[in-house]
DNA sequence: ACTCTCTCTGCATATTTATGCAGAGTACGC
DNA sequence: GCGTACTCTGCATAAATATGCAGAGAGAGT
């Protein structure tokens, strides 16, 4: 799941770029760019990527949606203070940073609002993240590499 | 044909407003909204108006073009100056402003580019626009007074 | 009057997009 | 190990949208 759940990211990523920077007139052309770049994927697959990216088409081209401020962007300020992500037990996720920005990184979490955080408490290097059980932590752990690529 | 310009125009209107102001998720529930509102159109003739019209569509719902910098806006500041739309022959329109105002309403036709202009000399309160043949008088005729209501 | 041109429309259907369904893969609990 | 839950995927096809075609209507010219 893990393994599967990298491989769709990418491709949203890589068709919000496509429709950024080509001129795809439906779901097939999208589809053969995106086989282009490496990445499998029948025109359903697009379609639900389209759909749960909020992309937009009018006539011939698609829109993608506007800028808007995701969770990513709470972390703009913080994403190099993060050092490692570690799970205690199954519902404690401890994220350690850099010397004396736990508390940044901890403000960033509290803003992104996730559902599966129950919880933050950050000293100096250190944050503890509570959340409601293994399932939500896997969430947690998983979100947190990604954003600070780890 | 003016006729049949004019009710594809309101419907178009009706469209926007309608897009805006409710959720109708397909062209079919946007059919019957026109309908209620005494327009009658088939699912082709509102495809065509939305396309034309540049309206995008995300997952369920549409979403009007947005606020554009087109001719229109050049008229933006003039729109109350127009006071009569008269033809003089058939190459010359002559656009009656309030006084003083004929300058401005003729600077915002010229940056209007529109085709069917030859070109415009202004008074104090009179505009004479030059088109080449008679169907292009009549077009700029129309447009005037759609734009400016009259 | 007739003819031509242009715009728009509906019908029928082609094209595009969305989705039901079954299956695969992974993680977790027992 | 097996069973369960979740996510994602492709296939097939339903649903939504776009478009070819013929025709109607209006206006202008002769």
């Amino acid at each position: 799941m893990a393994a599967e759940l990298r491989q769709s990211v990418p491709r949203r990523a890589a068709i919000l770029r496509i429709i950024r920077e080509s001129t795809v007139r439906n779901q097939d052309e999208l589809v053969k760019a995106l086989h282009k770049q490496g990445f499998e994927a029948t025109q359903s697959s697009v379609s639900r990527d389209l759909r749960e990216l909020g992309v937009a088409k009018a006539g011939d081209h698609y829109i993608p949606p506007a800028e808007e401020p995701l969770p990513s962007n709470h972390f703009s300020a913080v994403t190099n203070f993060v050092v490692e992500v570690k799970t205690a037990g199954d519902a404690l996720t401890v994220v350690k940073t850099t010397t004396g920005t736990a508390q940044s990184v901890a403000v960033a979490i509290d803003r992104s609002d996730w559902p599966e955080v129950v919880g933050t408490i950050s000293g100096d290097d250190t944050i503890f993240v509570a959340t409601e059980d293994a399932r939500a932590q896997r969430k947690l752990r998983e979100r947190l590499r990604e954003i600070f690529r780890i």
